[in-house]
DNA sequence: ATTTTTTATTGTTTATTTAACAATTAAAAA
DNA sequence: TTTTTAATTGTTAAATAAACAATAAAAAAT
């Protein structure tokens, strides 16, 4: 089967940034490593793409071990492949990340790979180059979310739109006039109101919408602009 | 070494799309290849990433074998990992795509590898995956220029402003009015007109203008807009 | 029961940007 | 000298974005 002789043959991993919104703050989900090189030490879920799965299979199952999650949004992010990124052996690794509606995770996971769930500004140091995975995948989901709805990912069905704004507010790390959003955020025609409100953010209560998904995969690859003065953010 | 037992270990390659553009069209740069399988057929410039060199330097590397140049526009577009896609033996490819100034390849290199410049949409089919790789890169080449100034790198140092404005209509296939695009382009700083003309096209003659390095690199990450309507256009 | 407090919701005006559109100029060719 | 061809420059209307404040709903406090 090996039929290309003498060319080097290396480990391929994945490794995933996961990404969760609690109303807060933008937070990833880290793992305590739970072997050499590097264990006990906080790290990106990962692990080593199988003979028979493409890369594409390896970080669905490897999202799923570790948040019993499946068909969410996951997108390839980059390959890292320096020839000194793992200690142990020359391994290439693709990085992929993922929005998750935070609630939905399964909490019982957590247990089994230590892991825990950190804001993305006091995450503690990772291990290889799992930091750098970390800030590209910061910048593309900025720059993505800057022109696509892809943040809606990150929220439960039923939202608010101060819930949205505070989203957008934490990914961007600005602040946004609420007069402004609301009437963008109405006037890309993604969102149906409904009957009821959500009595838990303030004393009136905020009505909840959610995704015309119609509107959603059709506008999706449109270029939008929730946020004001994308050429004053460092993206 | 190999620490990481029980793993499976599999060929890393990179593919390269290149780009040029001759005044008229974009062109891509491919060639025969030489050995099987597929012998014969035409396919991108690739090669196996080397156990001594890192993603990145292969990708140049290979670059620079079949076109002479170093330095130049090259990113990392995505990873291709199917199972079957290398019908020998399990191989995942890292494709990059590259912008060059098409008079500075050097023609000699092209008889060592049978390679030919086609334009992008008359390109015959080729081997493996090798067309969605090119289709990746036509979708990320528009989906960034529509942004960022990446389409100098196709033209040389000296160039008119109704080249610029053919190199953007051939890449978005598409027409542009000519008197907003001047002021569009101008208008960013980027540009520095030159004392001569290019005689070349027109009877009247353009002026030559040269990139501001400066205000290139400084706007470089900035979101642009040369081309209108950018949502009516399908990236 | 009334007032206070807090946050959600709605609207208007001005400034800026984009789109649509035509006339003039330079230089070679006829 | 006239014709031809493409480059260059400018104006107006429409659309979009930015700046800004008042009102409404509902719980909590008095």
């Amino acid at each position: 089967m090996q039929k290309y002789s003498k060319q080097t043959r290396l480990l391929l991993a994945v490794d995933c940034i996961i990404f969760g919104f609690d109303g807060e703050t933008l937070k990833i989900l880290l793992i305590k490593r739970a072997f050499n090189p590097e264990k006990g030490n906080w790290s990106l879920m990962g692990g080593f793409v199988q003979f028979n799965e493409s890369i594409d299979q390896a970080a669905n199952r490897i999202l799923k071990q570790l948040t019993g999650l499946e068909g969410v949004y996951l997108e390839q992010l980059h390959t890292f492949g320096s020839t000194t990124r793992d200690p142990i052996e020359r391994t290439a690794s693709v990085a992929y990340f993922a929005l998750i509606d935070i609630h939905k995770y399964e909490t019982q996971l957590s247990n089994d790979y230590h892991a825990e769930w950190f804001p993305l500004k006091r995450a503690p140091k990772l291990v290889f180059d799992h930091q750098d995975m970390v800030e590209a995948a910061k910048r593309r989901i900025r720059y993505k979310a800057a022109m696509h709805p892809i943040l809606f990912e990150l929220l439960p069905t039923r939202f608010t739109i101060p819930q949205l704004q505070t989203l957008y507010e934490s990914v961007f790390n600005t602040t946004i006039d609420k007069r402004n959003f609301s009437k963008r955020v109405l006037a890309t025609g993604l969102l149906i109101k409904l009957a009821d409100k959500d009595k838990a953010g303030s004393k009136r209560g905020a009505y909840y919408y959610q995704l015309n998904m119609q509107n959603y995969y059709a506008k999706f690859q449109a270029f939008m602009n929730f946020i004001p003065n994308p050429d004053s953010l460092h993206l």
